[in-house]
DNA sequence: TGCAAACCTAGAGTGAACTTTAAGTCGAAA
DNA sequence: TTTCGACTTAAAGTTCACTCTAGGTTTGCA
């Protein structure tokens, strides 16, 4: 089965345009024309894009994407980059997965912050104690000074 | 305590230019100058670059960042404003959490694939049975088709 | 007093990832 | 046959978040 580019599209949530320029940075060599040479997309052409969608969402620039699509096009030789460049990857992932968890503590203890200013009607909330899990949330994020007294 | 642009970069591991474009950006409305119209940060606007940083990890655009410091400088009555602000920040965050847990399910897929390849020589690795856990990652992942095939 | 280091501003430049525009082609329906 | 929508290209434009440059001041030490 072949799809358009106006299909991929939407099945993929994203628009032509993206998928044109993912082209002309030559993420997609395997695309295909027809007699008219708009592109034609397969089931593998497809599954190529979303797995660069995953690498796009996993923080990967298009040229570590390029590098990648040019290792597969050289075949069994560069099996060891490929597998060097997802364990980085991996890495990098648990690395930002680290990140995001701080970054929700702090959320979180600011969450609590409003809540309970919101209650009170002020930002100033030196009266309320702080429940355990919120101080702990609190510390874990790295924001620990002031912050009681204003924001 | 008083500290210098260049000692706020080093402390936040950042550089001048940055506290600098947030500073004209609006972000910084509170740190004060010395006689000769050098910045003069204290701990609080160091707390606040700290917190500037947190939203900045959790995709908070400049601008929105530049209306949360407005509202808290509009005090009490901008309290909702910005408690919805960090109820809407959470929810991003916890979607952004999941999305990069299916990244890294694809990603310790590929680690596999990979491993298996470079033992084998080759990434036809169709007669290799998967471990269960790598298949439900896989699964996870939303990397169905193909897959086995190339790459 | 002279020099270097660190600060200042305005404004230009950068790089990434699109996104839009202009001008054109193709294939099917009326 | 013409008209419409979806495709094509090259190239320019946009947005974001810096980052750098040029030219100038300030501060502290020898």
């Amino acid at each position: 089965m072949n799809y358009t580019i106006g299909e991929v599209a939407n099945l993929l949530d994203t628009n032509a345009s993206t998928i044109r320029y993912y082209d002309k940075e030559g993420l997609l060599p395997t695309v295909e024309r027809d007699r008219g040479g708009a592109r034609k997309f397969n089931e593998e052409d497809i599954s190529f894009l979303r797995l660069i969608q995953c690498l796009k969402a996993s923080g990967m620039p298009i040229k570590d994407i390029k590098q990648f699509v040019d290792w597969t096009l050289d075949g069994d030789e560069t099996i060891a980059q490929r597998q060097q460049m997802f364990h980085n990857q991996k890495q990098r992932v648990e690395e930002e997965m680290a990140r995001l968890q701080q970054t929700l503590d702090m959320v979180n203890y600011k969450c609590w912050f409003y809540d309970t200013a919101a209650e009170l009607g002020s930002t100033d909330i030196s009266c309320v104690d702080m429940p355990e899990d919120i101080l702990e949330a609190r510390d874990r994020s790295g924001i620990y000074e002031v912050i009681n007294k204003e924001q």
